[in-house]
DNA sequence: ACAAATGATACTAATATGGTATCATTTATT
DNA sequence: AATAAATGATACCATATTAGTATCATTTGT
């Protein structure tokens, strides 16, 4: 049971990073000083992000990528959405002779209440949420 | 997001085989003909399932598998826990550098609160619910 | 003795995940 | 105009997990 991928949490790292930085227009570089996520690994992702429009990139010297959403209007489920094709439900495992039809197995209905579960949870949680948790521990 | 695993839900068919069966030693062959489960592969998973106790298992002509547990005994966690080893918690992705430490990365304690949900309502799902909730169904 | 069963185990195949490398293109700076 | 520093696109490789098969050994009822 993986509920994200090792893609999603650095994107939330690389998210979280940007979120946090006063710089403007952040390069690959400046990210992977930041995170230490693996450098080449981190650019595909930042592509892959700006692609779904969760960055801006700017080609060229002094270029990098940009944030483009407020810290409150991205949630884990965007991520994980983007890297986990869509947290696609689980089909049915089995074929007619063990239910009478996909539609009534229990076994799958199931299952995909607890997956609606979870896609709520990760909905609910921002990037602001990330760093206002840190934030408040920081004060203890 | 793969909540349960292919074997999961091949252990949960035949377990569930078995409790509706008014037989009481049941053969790989016969399990196979109720569920059409690839027959070498259910032998496997059997025979792992055996090891764990939820059947017994029983050699030489006439042999075959016997349901050890009542269906409201079993859950959906404890054949989990079999295949997927432990279900564990997501380690830390990051080092050092994100958090101050894993002790206190929020991703990570998040994504620890929803598997722990995770968990707990799969141990709600018994066999024999699985089976209710077919029966019902059935009724309408 | 034999056939029908599981036990143990080794092996293979497919898929998903994680990660690297490289060439093409763009752009700020000199 | 040349150059260096950046991303875009894309192909590739490595590793781990999951899925599944095959085979020989052993047991046991008939």
């Amino acid at each position: 049971m993986k509920l994200i991928t090792r893609h999603t949490a650095y994107a939330v790292g690389a998210i979280l990073f940007a979120a946090k930085s006063k710089q403007d227009i952040i390069s690959v570089e400046e990210f992977y000083k930041g995170t230490r996520i693996p450098k080449a690994f981190l650019r595909k992702i930042l592509q892959i992000l700006s692609k779904r429009n969760i960055f801006s990139s700017f080609k060229g010297k002094q270029g990098g990528f940009r944030l483009r959403k407020n810290s409150n209007q991205i949630s884990l489920i965007d991520i994980a959405d983007i890297f986990q094709e869509g947290l696609k439900i689980n089909e049915c495992f089995f074929k007619k002779k063990l239910c009478d039809s996909e539609k009534n197995c229990a076994l799958k209905k199931k299952i995909d209440d607890i997956e609606r579960m979870v896609v709520k949870e990760l909905e609910s949680i921002t990037i602001a949420s990330l760093l206002n948790y840190n934030k408040r521990r920081r004060l203890k």
